[in-house]
DNA sequence: TTTGCGACGGCAACCGCTTGCCATCGTTTG
DNA sequence: CAAACGATGGCAAGCGGTTGCCGTCGCAAA
């Protein structure tokens, strides 16, 4: 058995390719291919020397080469609208852990809050994926099922026929939040709305609404507003010239701008205005009050989307589910209270 | 011109490929990988007619193949410790801008604070990668200068001869922060240290121990604590029994979580304790109190890691400076205040 | 007019791996 | 005992680009 010797870091030498194992054991290179990727198809014991010689030489496939033969690249796409939502935090943990342990890459793209720039970016990298997590489309429905067709997907908290999908059930939430506030006796509840394309908005304002609807009470709608701190600031004041003693926002980050905004105007939360977010981010159990919001099992959402796109991928894998629903719960914390008798 | 019809999405066709471009406008295909890699090596006439080509069949390039045969992958990774701390956002969101702008792929690698991990997956993919930025590295400076021979690697917050990088001088930033609590009137100061083997940790502790002995102080050093919110507890209780009535806090994360506790054990901030944070991360200005802290420049960091790293992989760039400090700052909000007299 | 040279394109050999197809061989089956 | 078959391994054709090398051609210099 000639051995070139092993690949050290920083010795400038050829990386080990599967023809340098073929030469080492005796065997050709198809034969190491295949005791590597598909066992079985090969001698057991020849499969053994093989394997022994990988290990020995270091070898590392070379998964530009694997990829643009097989078609499989081993590479999955994680695209959010925007990288500094914390939301996106926890999906990236989740995304992350779950893609690591299957062996494959995670890339993350940033769409900043465009269906154009995701439909572009999804399009010109199709060949470098395998697959792609959509944790915030804001692509029409038409135009995700069309994508879906040509590459694997799944989507989070958004809901598209034909399109595998992790969902946050935050509208099922959304009527624990409202029967707490109601119960504390707020009968002038506004909904704060976030971003105008955003599939989860529109899904939680009808939930708000019905909720409003069983118990004859209307619940007021202010916004659009686009989901970040900044917007805080007009939500707030929306929400005060609506004249409502409760509200519940869109999801935390915009909730926590608007609790800033009403301690620069010396309103008083909760005894001026309760304030009940959604998912639960980084933050809200620390801002000040601490947020009452609707927790949602965010970093499982990343796990589950992971396994069922990489079921899919695999077409040995058993029949899945075409949708998750993830259930969520109130927690409720300093920044909702009785309203105010007065 | 033969035209074989235009790409679709969903439209099962083969995609297209230089062949078919060179096919449509007659010449050889390393012309047209020539007219669109290597203008001017090409008559203009003939790039025109390519490229029209190009754009009518919507060509997109198959990056593994080009990787393959080029070497150049087109993607950069960036490891962090651990994609849940807050910090990262900011230096993802400047990698990701700056790498999306010059056409790379930005992969995302968490490292779990490891740095055998690290390494290896390092190794792993050095193929795939056309560089990488260690927005965090644990290991040791050998090793890191080793893996820089292999791979192209600019660090960020981590000082190795030979390796370039982006530095956040928050060790300068120390002493305004020092400087602000003795004009406040704190004698007895603590440090609240970081993970072990951080570098920045080590960095920062050297500056503050600078200060104090400048000012003929003594400074307490607690920990170290692994960095992270949960930590807070620990740490906080470690400061409280130093009898110190202020302390630097390595990041704002493990501050934040001291906060937490302090109020937990009904210790007043800043009037029994001040508390300064560094970093300036998402949360600092809006946890209770707001922190004081050492505002970096995180996503720039980013931005400027990329770009000393891109500019290292263009042959024609110009030489560029090794390493890159950019300033801090120090924030006053309300976890400091005067030293209680009493 | 001849020589020389630069500009421009084509040829073909890879890059490292996968996979369909075929050859071989020992064995089970009719 | 012959035919059929399953297990195993080799051959070679790609996958889609890139690039070194060479041929051709037009034009300026000698």
């Amino acid at each position: 058995m000639r051995m070139p010797r092993a690949h050290q870091f920083g010795s400038g030498d050829r990386p080990v390719t599967i023809n340098d194992i073929a030469a080492a054991t005796g065997v050709a290179a198809s034969t190491v291919s295949r005791a590597l990727n598909n066992p079985g198809r090969v001698n057991a014991a020849t499969r053994e020397r093989i394997e022994a010689a990988a290990r020995e030489l270091r070898y590392v496939p070379n998964s530009q080469a694997r990829a643009l033969s097989s078609g499989r690249t081993g590479a999955i796409a994680v695209l959010v609208s925007d990288v500094t939502n914390p939301f996106y935090f926890g999906v990236l943990r989740g995304t992350q852990m779950q893609l690591k342990a299957a062996g494959y890459a995670q890339l993350l793209i940033d769409t900043e809050d465009s269906g154009d720039l995701e439909v572009e970016l999804l399009h010109k990298m199709r060949r470098s994926l395998d697959g792609a997590i959509l944790a915030a489309s804001r692509l029409p429905d038409r135009s995700l099922a069309k994508l879906a067709e040509d590459i694997p997907l799944v989507t989070i908290n958004r809901n598209v026929r034909g399109v595998p999908s992790a969902i946050i059930d935050t509208p099922a939430g959304m009527s624990q939040a409202a029967e707490h506030l109601i119960s504390l006796g707020h009968r002038d509840i506004a909904y704060v709305s976030g971003p105008e394309r955003s599939w989860p908005n529109e899904a939680r304002w009808h939930a708000v609404r019905a909720v409003a609807t069983r118990h004859r009470l209307t619940f007021t709608r202010v916004g659009p507003f686009p989901s970040g701190r900044r917007s805080g600031s007009a939500a707030a004041d929306a929400v005060l010239n609506t004249g409502a003693t409760a509200c519940i926002v869109f999801n935390d980050l915009l909730a926590i701008g608007i609790l800033q905004r009403l301690r620069e105007r010396e309103v008083r939360v909760p005894e001026d205005l309760s304030v009940v977010g959604c998912d639960d981010i980084f933050g809200a159990d620390f801002c000040h009050p601490p947020l009452t919001t609707l927790t949602a099992p965010i970093e499982q959402a990343g796990r589950v989307a992971v396994s069922m796109l990489l079921s899919r991928l695999d077409p040995a894998a058993p029949a899945m589910r075409q949708s998750v629903m993830l259930p969520v719960h109130l927690t409720v914390r300093g920044s909702t209270g009785p309203r105010a008798t007065g």
